[in-house]
DNA sequence: CCGGACTCCTGGTTGC
DNA sequence: TGCAACCAGGAGTCCG
């Protein structure tokens, strides 16, 4: 599924294309991929025509396009199967077309951007631009302004997470998939960060020591860190094509959708378990639930 | 504030 | 071989 660093990727192959260039046409083949706009097709349509684009952002698994001269942005969020495709304007479309965005670069001329999304969990939309809570120069889509910043964002505050994390009536995982807490973790990192730093998915966040707390962030970031590199090495400047639903970076998992075979680090069976309507992958003997540490609140 | 249940959704896989 | 049931989960909403 796509996290933090299969969309950056797209964000990133997607900027020298789309900064600077001009909306030609737009068609919109699934309605149901308009979920996020606030109107009909035919506004998304009218409001996205003849607008120029500035470089692309992120926040989280959000990324935007910003609207030249205007207080919005076209916002585009791959759910669980979405894809950004960079074509030729005479390329095949694939069957999974939702919404096809026709552009001309000053530089590269005539381009097509491909929304293709089999669940239709994604969507496109066009929205407001507000000031970011925690930078107010900063713009941001409205729907996006309470996402949390992610980990290997600059302006990311590790005091203020761990804080949060401390004084949060939660368990482990729950936290690292909350949005507003920390952005950009999805059920593959998070199974993954908290394998590396040993901790279960169902940890009381309160009754994790600080230490361990540090160690956990610092694996979220490693993880991110190795799929983010693997994604800017595997990448064709030319074309965005990210495939989020066979799992980009599955080659170097270590606990996600391994049940069954070896811990890599004690040899013990790794073991799923349902968690929040979704699998967890674990080893049920390096990841064990610790009952020390309990601290009061204050 | 918190968590659980539910919703959206469909191609590929599994099971009978 | 055919078809139905099942499975994957990001994010939002509602309710207790």
């Amino acid at each position: 599924m796509p996290e933090l660093p299969e969309v950056e990727v797209v964000r990133a192959g997607l900027a020298p294309a789309a900064t600077g260039a001009r909306v030609d046409r737009v068609e919109v083949l699934e309605p149901r991929s308009l979920r996020r706009h606030e109107g009909p097709p035919e506004d998304f349509v009218a409001r996205l025509t003849g607008a120029t684009f500035a470089e692309p952002q992120r926040r989280g698994k959000f990324i935007w396009l910003p609207i030249a001269g205007e207080d919005s942005a076209l916002i585009v969020h791959l759910g669980m199967s979405g894809q950004v495709l960079l074509r030729d304007r005479d390329a095949a479309r694939d069957r999974l077309t939702r919404i096809v965005i026709e552009l001309t670069h000053p530089e590269h001329g005539p381009l097509r951007v491909d929304f293709v999304d089999q669940r239709i969990f994604g969507s496109m939309a066009i929205d407001d631009l507000v000031p970011s809570v925690d930078n107010p120069g900063q713009l941001i889509p409205s729907q996006v302004a309470h996402i949390a910043r992610d980990p290997m964002d600059p302006l990311f505050d590790d005091h203020r997470f761990l804080a949060a994390l401390r004084k949060k009536d939660t368990t482990v995982k729950r936290a690292l998939l909350d949005q507003t807490l920390v952005s950009g973790i999805g059920n593959i990192y998070a199974d993954e960060a908290l394998w590396a730093a040993r901790v279960h998915y169902d940890q009381p966040t309160r009754s994790l020591s600080r230490a361990r707390a540090r160690v956990l962030l610092a694996e979220v970031r490693a993880v991110l860190g190795k799929a983010l590199a693997e994604g800017g090495t595997s990448f064709d400047a030319q074309y965005v094509n990210v495939n989020g639903a066979s799992g980009y970076f599955s080659h170097s998992l270590n606990a996600y959708g391994r049940q069954g075979e070896p811990c890599p680090r004690c040899g013990r069976p790794i073991v799923r378990e349902v968690f929040m309507n979704r699998g967890s992958h674990f080893c049920a003997y390096c990841q064990r639930i610790r009952t020390t540490a309990v601290r009061s609140r204050g």
